[in-house]
RNA sequence: GGCGCGGUAGCUCAGCUGGUUAGAGCGCUCGACUCAUAAUCGAGAGGUCGGGAGUUCAAGUCUCCCCCACGCCA
């Protein structure tokens, strides 16, 4: 049995996410885990939210709550729409856990320890009447190149000039508009990360089987320019991580905090504490240390493109530098960008669908379906309405839902709602068995090699081969004059529908589930070869038929939906 | 302006280290079937693989130049 560890990237606690977000890492990475629990491993999946830095001060400030009430409440939220598209995590922890303080401060304290921390002396915009330093794209100004009146700190956004806050002129504090600013001197910690540029190097070069779209970011990062540069891990901020030295005080560092960049990632590990902690104390080491039994795990991390440099860099460089045993990624999946309409889906305007709204309009396994079959593997990919409502339509209601239509509506008015006695195989079952065992031999190594579309494409064939299967059987012609025969072809198609059940699992497990049910079955069993899998229903079987598993999305619907989300979210 | 990723049938996309008549799904046309969600199955028509030059016995697949789209950065 293999042991896979699996995290996604983790989603910002600011906003509900959109259908990019979720098809980018979230998705991807449950039909992954899913697919390794259904082959008998052991999975430790984790995601949670990334809760810390200004982005969620200012939009608790907004909502006019507590920062700490707000995240939780925001929390509770992406739990929720989480569940509604089945995302299976092993536990959806927090990065301001009280697991990932004592982890964050550890780590720092070992940097520290290793002399890969250094301390810089910089200046800051600070707000008197914010009480705060103020981030430079939150100071916002008239700006000196083009006159463009609310330019940012770090750059006018009219005329794309870089900027430094202190070139606007009647600079003004975007939290408050206040102009009572100045500029005052503050101590920051710094993380050498240069210093581990040739280990980081030495890593990614081991890492032969990435896909070019990781390797050739983390490369760009570690040489364009002058490298890899030391980064800041700490802020002036009330809301996230205390720094400390580990279990110590860190002079010089009150009152600040560690910068989320910094925290975030070792949430994957805090994680893992927090969901042993759910199960009441299990082990959570021996998923994370290989001095700890972490030695045989497999650790596969998903994510979008713009990721790749924390997950690639940072958060190796934070584990390589603690000098402890903690497991790197072995695998990195990352992925490009959907499209939506012909431009991108925006979060700060709202542009797209939210995975909320998506679920208001079908359930879950439809988006499931649609979006990982055509999930931005290679390139950016596209989505419009009417890919999405033709994918759905003619994949999961045409080919699959109707195939369980025939099949189940046939053999009750024929032989009643129970599995059909009589005949034995001819030429046609055994060349579908061996088609089969073909089939869902390559539908298993496209999905352990995580080729997500094509392993959409393979699994459809899979339920295609069963139309063509009956559709030359034709039970409805056969059964005129030979009954036994029949019932064996329609034996066969019934079982066909367990086994498509079982194989489509992550992908739609809701309409999985429902086959199960329909079935009269237990929990789905990942076939050992095509002939022991097509024998499960035995004769005299009991089932129902049952409701369509998929509707059509009819041209209104789409049309309607269309219209509703040309504009942008409010 | 620099860098990155792309530009393959009407649409969305496959095509590893160069090698027989360039593939899939959808859409379209025709045919078959009638069990089923007007579903299914079969057949067919569609491409000088962005443009140009070069390397080679041989290039969608390598090199160079150019054009276009998108993204990132300065």
């Amino acid at each position: 049995m293999q042991r896979h560890l699996i995290t996604s990237a983790i989603p910002y606690i600011n906003g509900i996410k959109h259908l990019g977000n979720l098809v980018g890492s979230q998705l991807p990475a449950d039909l992954y885990a899913r697919y390794q629990r259904a082959r008998g491993n052991e999975v430790l999946f984790l995601c949670a939210t990334d809760e810390h830095g200004t982005p969620a001060e200012l939009a608790a400030a907004k909502a006019g709550k507590p920062v700490a009430e707000y995240c939780a409440e925001m929390h509770t939220i992406q739990a929720e729409i989480a569940k509604g598209f089945r995302l299976s995590f092993d536990h959806f922890g927090r990065s301001s856990s009280p697991q990932n303080h004592a982890l964050t401060q550890h780590f720092a304290g070992r940097l520290a320890d290793a002399g890969l921390i250094r301390e810089v002396s910089e200046k800051q915009v600070y707000s008197n009447a914010d009480g705060r330093f103020l981030p430079d794209r939150y100071i916002e100004g008239t700006c000196p190149n083009c006159g463009y009146e609310k330019a940012r700190g770090d750059q006018c956004e009219n005329c794309t000039k870089q900027l430094d806050p202190t070139d606007l002129i009647e600079p003004r504090s975007a939290v408050s508009g206040s102009t009572d600013l100045e500029v005052r001197e503050t101590k920051h910690l710094y993380l050498r990360q240069s210093e581990l540029k040739d280990d980081l190097d030495a890593w990614i070069d081991s890492k032969t089987d990435w896909p070019i779209l990781t390797t050739s970011i983390a490369k760009k990062w570690l040489h364009d320019g002058d490298g890899l540069q030391d980064r800041g891990i700490t802020r002036d901020l009330d809301w996230g991580i205390p720094v400390r030295r580990g279990d110590d005080d860190w002079p010089g560092m009150e009152g600040k905090v560690f910068y989320v960049w910094f925290d975030a990632p070792i949430e994957y590990i805090a994680c893992a504490s927090e969901w042993a902690d759910a199960q009441g104390g299990a082990d959570w080491e021996r998923w994370w240390r290989t001095d700890k039994g972490a030695d045989d795990v497999r650790y596969t991390q998903f994510m979008g493109k713009d990721n790749v440099p924390f997950h690639t860099l940072s958060f190796p460089a934070t584990i390589l530098g603690s000098g402890e045993p903690w497991k790197l990624v072995d695998h990195l999946k990352s992925f490009n960008y959907l499209n939506y309409d012909g431009g991108q889906f925006s979060t700060s305007q709202g542009r797209g669908v939210f995975m909320d709204q998506a679920l208001e309009l079908l359930p879950p396994d439809y988006w499931r379906w649609w979006l990982l079959a055509n999930c931005p593997e290679t390139s950016d990919s596209e989505f419009t309405w009417e890919l999405f409502q033709q994918g759905v339509n003619k994949d999961l209601a045409d080919v699959l839902g109707n195939f369980v239509s025939r099949v189940t509506k046939f053999c009750r008015s024929k032989f009643g709602e129970a599995v059909p006695a009589g005949g034995t195989y001819g030429a046609q079952e055994h060349a579908l068995i061996a088609e089969l065992d073909t089939r869902i031999a390559r539908y298993a190594d496209l999905m352990d090699a995580m080729e997500v579309r094509k392993s959409a494409q393979e699994l459809r064939a899979i339920w295609v081969a069963g139309n063509e299967y009956l559709q030359a059987a034709a039970p409805w012609a056969t059964i005129k004059e030979d009954a036994d025969t029949a019932a064996m072809q329609i034996r066969l198609g019934l079982n066909l529908i367990a086994l498509y059940g079982a194989l489509s699992e992550p992908f739609i497990p809701d309409a999985a589930a429902q086959l199960q049910t329909s079935l009269n079955l237990g929990d789905p069993q990942w076939p050992e070869n095509a002939s022991e899998a097509l024998a499960v229903l035995k004769p005299g079987h009991a089932f129902v038929v049952p409701d369509n598993l998929f509707a059509k999305i009819s041209d209104e619907d789409r049309a309607d939906w269309q219209e509703r989300f040309a504009g942008v979210r409010s």
